[in-house]
Formats: structure tokens, C-alpha cells, sequence
DNA sequence: AGCACGCCGACT
DNA sequence: GTCGGCGTGCTC
């Protein structure tokens, strides 16, 4: 008897069923019976059945047809209910499943929105929110014949576009909603994603809708069936909009392509932008990874010819970049330079808008003067951050709070002084020197959306124009509000992290600052190294030449793009990482290992472990990162986690 | 011994 | 996700 895989929402592989010959064929499908021609009876991958799980019937997908099935009793199939996903769709979930080495039915779930199971019942039309909208300039500053000449084709054809300003990563947008149809475009950031549909949907009305995890339920079940229906065939949004049941998919956008949010970090570990390309070479359909500071490795991929690359040549004039050397400069207070609060004074003073970007929340690190101890959390031993609000010391790393301690903790000394600047320590300095309230944007502000937006509003009615923040969160400050000045506290921090990428994100914090001020407005960049060659080629506006300089060093330390990578992390048992690191060894040649290093509790959890493996051939590590998910991916005393390509 | 409750693993 | 198996621990 004929059989096949199906796969339900659930973290589990596919499992293989009986088809009997009279199978029932659901409303949904348009038929009572299946069109029995060929031992398929019309079951085809990507539709929906209705199959026993469990003492239960459960809906799932039909992922292929199985000629050699698992011996032992199988169970019957008990219906067909009728076309569900895409075949395009069904493959793009297997080619994850092998890539990011997770079960089909757990990619499943975290993907396709629910509605496509449970058909759900007609929805009232909905109206777009309120809300202030995009200025979008009239016309792109570069030609995309190509790109229109690759939409007719109908064929696979990557792009990237080297955008001079987000502005025209919208304006592009609203291009491609011009010439073509179903399309799917992504956003990094929720807020994002509802600026942009209010901006197109004055124009292109019922096409457009929307898609994220934080929107109703009903909104999105009512977006959902009107993309099945085909009325919307404009979906803006980040992970669903990805996955939504167009029927066909022309062309794909994937704004701020560079942005660190397209890495999913719950669940199945995979990235976003590198799934938008696949499912376009799935459905033979154009994809524009669009930034104004592409990814090294996007941009990588134009070099080398993969992608074909879309830019003006002729960037537009933008605001003045200053670099303060905090060696020499003279400070208006600790860790601020007369400069920077001298032109804050004077932008505050014509009620402009003006952002200091801090590298730490909290107050400030405690040092013992007679012993020169920092203060530091016991279970990560680094160190700890004072904070004013709820005075107590605080561990970022595992989230731990201890009371402030009176003396040191080593020599017992009265004398602990606050050493270096975080928010708190920022704003209460700021604000003494300006003689004016400022807004704080961190995490300890800010934990729920509705945070974000009542600051926000606060800032825009011009409750304050002193802004302070930290780096993440400037990246939520709406392209809607112009700033005149952004100071950048201490660039140095971002550069002295302990990751590859640090430079490259450290220029695209930058740009995305540069991108939010006024065209007469200043960036003004604290450092005490100005000798920088990131800085260097920022201050010139030259991002190219940065990038090769950037894939020279990659290169020689043969780092991504010349190599894959693969974190494995080991909680629970800690000590089997050994074991795990001579796993690896035995079976693979060309497969390096670094490591293990701490990866620490994040929020008080287990001690872990991660082993890196980076690899010049894709294909040799995801064999090897398999065979460590087969060997140890179910034993109960040890979690072993697998991220391929991880941030 | 008999039963409530909760955790864990399997589900074709 | 959801169900049943089985261990723990309390009660009759």
C-alpha cells in the first residue's frame, strides 16, 4: 500500500502512515472523493491530512511520498482535508531541517502561522492603525533596470543593494509593490513593519498586510486567510510574513539585511535573511538584500559575483562627522568632552533633538582605591554595575543583584569609588550640565513595547530633546525623529569586544546614527584611538574600501565568509565537553576546533560550555555538527545545542 | 496497599 | 501539543 511522511507541528520528525484506498477527502479540498488516477490518490507534498497521533487525530502535512517504508504496523491515514502549503514551501522546510540540523514538525511550528492548519471563519475588514507615516524620497538615486528586467524573468536572481539611506531601502519597497506582486518583504524590527504597512497601504489599500508574533491573533488570522485567498499579496513583516502561504512568491525584499535581529535565537537557531534567499531559489524568484551597510558577508557574495550589486556611486551629502580624541580633549566631566556638551547646549537651546549613545546601563563599576579591586559578581567574576534606581550592584551577565557594598569586598577599605559611565551616571551628569530633563532609553527602562512607545511619543511632543541611550536601543528610535546631534560616548567599547564582527557592527552602529540626523546635523565620535581604520573609513564615507580591508583580515584568519562555523554548547554536564571535543576529532578531518569556552548561566541558569567549529568546506562541518547531534543530541544527563552560522 | 500528582518520553 | 507510564510520597 502506498505510503507517506507526514510532518505535524510538533518538535518530531516526519512519520510514516498508510494511505487506504478509499481515503476520505475533506470540504476543503473541493472533492469527495480523491482524484484516484496513479497509486498517489492525488496526495501531493504540502498538503493538509488528518492522521491518528497518539489516541487523537492531528492535522499535519504531507511531506513526501514514502516507497520504502519503516516494517512494523503502520496506521492509516484518516483524511485528506486539502491543499495547504506551497511544494516550494514543503522543500525550503526540509532544506532547513538538514542545514540547521532540527526536526521538520518543530520547524513547522516555529514557521507557518497556525492559520494554515485551522481554516478559520470570515473576518470583518479592518482599517489601517493611525499613526505618522514615511516620507519616502520621489525617485531611487540609481537605476534597477536590471532588477525589473530579473522580475519578468522569473527565474532566481540575487541582488544586493548598497543603499545611500534607509529612506530609499523604503523607497525600494514601495517600487517593487509598484511593478510586481506577491511580495514579501522583511523588517528586522516590529515597529518597522507597522511604519512601513501604514505607508504603503494609503496606496496599494487591500494588497498590503502585515505579519509579526506580536500583533492579535485575530488580526493576524484575518491577514493570514486573506493571503490564502489572495487578496493580500503584499506581506511586510519578519519571521510569518517569511513563511506565509503565498500561493507564489515573485520577488522577496530584505530591508536592513545587515541587522542582527534576522538571527533567530529562540528555538531552531536559524537566520532569516540566509532562509529569504533559499525560499527565493525555491520559487525561481528575485531576492534584494538592501542595506546602507550590507553584511561583510552579503557583500562578499557581490563581490565574488553571486549576488549582483545594486549602488549609486554617488552617496548623498550627509551630516558631519567629528572624532574627538579623549586623550587630549578637554572634559566638560568624566568621560564627556566641552565639545560635545557645548554643541548639545547650543542644538538644545534651538529645540533640536540631541542622542547620547552610552555602552552601559546602570550607574557606573566600583573600584577600591586601596587595592585597586573591582567590584564583580562571584558566579561570572566579572564585574558588577552600581544602579541608583533600587540601589544595588547588578551582574549583566547572569542578571544577579547584591546589595552596594559599604566597603571593599577584598581589603574591607571604606574607599570605593565609581569608575566609568553607564546611563544613570550619563544623565544625572547631562542633566546637571544642560540644565535640562532627559529621557533614558535602556533595557531597565524599556521592557515592554508600550514602553517604547509611550517614550517615543514623549520624545516626539517634545516633552525632551536630550535623549540617552544604549546602542540597541537607538536602533528602535523611529527614522521619524530627526536628530541634530549624536554623540557617541566611547566608540573604543564596541571595538575591544571579543568577536570578529565587532568592527564591521561597530560601522554599521554608526552609519545607522549617521542615517537618523538631519542633513545639517553633527555626529560627533569620543574615542582614544582615533588611529582606528574603521573610523578612519567611516570619517570618508567609504564603505567599500572598509570592506576589503575587512575581508583581507578575515582572509588571513580564515574567518567567515572564507570559513563556516558551527557553536556547540554543552549544559548540564560540563565535563563531557572533552569527550565531545574528541568526538569531533575522531571523525572529521578539516573540521577545527576552538575551545570550549564559558558561555556562563544567562539568568541564574546552569553553567555551559561552547565549542566552536569552523570549517573551510559547509558540507564537512554540517557532517561533523550532525554526528554530535546523533552521538549526544539524547542523552538525558547532558543538553547539547547545535547553532549553525551562529552571531 | 492504594491513590494523587507531577515529570518525562513517545508519538508512525 | 498531549497522553500514558511510572516514580514519589502521602493516606487509609
Amino acid at each position: 500500500m502506498t505510503c507517506f511522511d507526514i510532518i505535524f507541528p510538533l518538535a518530531l520528525g516526519p512519520l510514516t502512515y498508510r494511505c487506504p484506498p478509499g481515503i476520505q477527502f475533506g470540504l476543503q479540498s473541493g472533492l469527495e472523493h480523491g482524484p484516484e488516477h496513479g497509486s498517489d490518490h492525488g496526495i501531493e507534498p504540502g498538503m493538509i491530512v488528518t492522521a491518528p497521533l497518539r489516541n487523537r487525530l492531528a492535522k499535519g502535512v504531507v511531506l513526501r511520498r514514502n516507497d520504502s517504508p519503516p516494517t512494523g504496523p503502520l496506521k492509516d491515514l484518516f483524511a485528506v482535508e486539502g491543499p495547504g502549503l506551497p511544494k516550494s514551501m514543503v522543500r525550503l522546510l526540509v532544506w532547513m531541517s538538514e542545514y540547521y540540523l532540527a526536526p521538520e514538525g518543530l520547524l513547522l511550528k516555529q514557521t507557518v502561522p497556525p492559520e494554515v492548519f485551522e481554516k478559520t471563519s470570515l473576518h470583518k475588514q479592518r482599517k489601517a492603525a493611525g499613526g505618522r507615516q514615511l516620507e519616502f524620497p520621489e525617485a531611487l538615486p540609481c537605476d534597477p533596470g536590471r532588477l525589473d528586467d530579473a522580475l519578468k524573468e522569473r527565474r532566481f536572481h540575487p541582488f544586493l543593494y548598497h543603499a545611500d539611506s534607509s529612506l530609499h531601502e523604503y523607497a525600494l519597497a514601495r517600487s517593487l509593490a509598484e511593478k510586481t506582486s506577491n511580495l514579501i518583504v522583511l523588517v528586522p524590527e516590529i515597529s518597522h513593519a507597522d511604519m512601513l504597512y501604514r505607508s504603503l497601504h494609503g496606496q496599494f489599500q487591500e494588497r498590503v498586510c502585515v505579519l509579526h508574533s506580536e500583533m492579535s491573533k485575530g488580526r493576524r488570522s484575518a491577514y493570514v486567510d486573506g493571503i490564502m485567498d489572495g487578496r493580500h499579496d503584499i506581506v511586510i513583516g519578519n519571521r510569518l510574513a517569511l513563511f506565509s502561504p503565498l500561493k507564489k512568491v515573485s520577488c522577496i525584499l530584505v530591508l536592513q539585511e545587515h541587522s542582527v535581529f534576522y538571527k533567530m535565537e529562540d528555538g531552531v537557531r536559524f537566520h532569516l535573511r540566509d532562509v529569504a534567499v533559499k525560499r527565493a531559489s525555491l520559487e525561481k524568484a528575485a531576492v534584494v538584500l538592501s542595506s546602507i551597510t550590507p553584511s561583510i558577508d552579503s557583500y562578499y557574495n557581490a563581490l565574488t559575483g553571486k549576488y549582483e550589486l545594486i549602488c549609486t556611486g554617488h552617496p548623498a551629502p550627509s551630516p558631519r562627522i567629528s572624532v574627538v580624541d579623549m586623550r587630549y580633549a578637554k572634559k566638560a566631566s568624566r568621560g564627556i568632552s566641552k565639545t560635545a556638551v557645548n554643541l548639545a547646549g547650543s542644538r538644545l537651546g534651538i529645540g533640536k533633538k540631541v542622542m547620547f549613545v552610552v555602552n552601559r546601563k546602570g550607574y557606573a563599576t566600583l573600584l577600591c582605591r586601596e587595592c585597586e579591586n573591582i567590584e564583580a559578581c562571584p558566579e561570572c567574576n566579572i564585574p558588577t554595575v552600581m544602579h541608583k534606581d533600587g540601589m544595588t550592584m547588578r551582574c549583566h551577565y547572569c542578571g544577579r543583584e547584591t546589595k552596594i557594598p559599604m566597603l571593599c569586598s577584598r581589603c574591607k577599605s571604606p574607599s570605593l569609588e565609581p569608575v566609568g559611565s553607564g546611563t544613570e551616571r550619563v544623565q544625572e551628569e547631562l542633566e546637571k550640565l544642560l540644565r535640562t530633563k532627559a529621557l533614558v532609553i535602556d533595557r531597565d527602562r524599556i521592557k515592554k513595547r508600550s514602553d517604547l512607545t509611550s517614550a517615543l511619543k514623549t520624545l516626539s511632543e517634545g516633552g525632551s530633546n536630550l535623549i540617552i541611550g544604549t546602542k540597541l536601543l537607538t536602533t528602535h528610535i523611529s527614522i521619524l525623529d530627526r536628530f541634530s546631534l549624536a554623540v557617541v560616548l566611547n566608540i573604543d567599547a564596541s571595538m575591544n569586544f571579543p568577536d570578529f564582527r565587532a568592527s564591521e557592527k561597530a560601522y554599521a552602529e554608526l552609519s545607522s546614527l549617521l542615517d537618523n540626523l538631519e542633513t545639517e546635523g553633527d555626529l560627533l565620535i569620543q574615542t582614544r584611538n582615533p588611529a582606528n581604520p574603521m573610523l578612519k573609513y567611516f570619517k570618508s564615507g567609504d564603505y567599500r574600501s572598509f570592506v576589503n580591508e575587512e575581508l583581507q583580515m578575515r582572509k588571513t584568519l580564515s574567518f567567515p565568509p572564507f570559513s563556516r562555523m558551527a557553536a556547540v554548547t554543552v549544559a548540564g554536564r560540563t565535563d563531557l565537553s572533552q569527550t565531545i571535543i574528541r568526538h569531533i576529532r575522531s571523525i572529521s578531518q578539516g573540521v577545527e576546533v576552538l575551545g570550549p569556552v564559558s558561555s556562563a548561566a544567562r539568568h541564574g541558569g546552569t553553567p555551559q560550555l561552547s565549542i566552536i567549529l569552523k570549517a573551510a568546506d559547509r558540507r564537512a562541518l554540517n557532517r561533523t555538527a550532525r554526528s554530535v547531534a546523533d552521538a549526544f543530541g539524547d542523552r538525558k544527563d547532558v543538553l547539547v545545542r547545535i547553532d549553525v552560522d551562529p552571531a
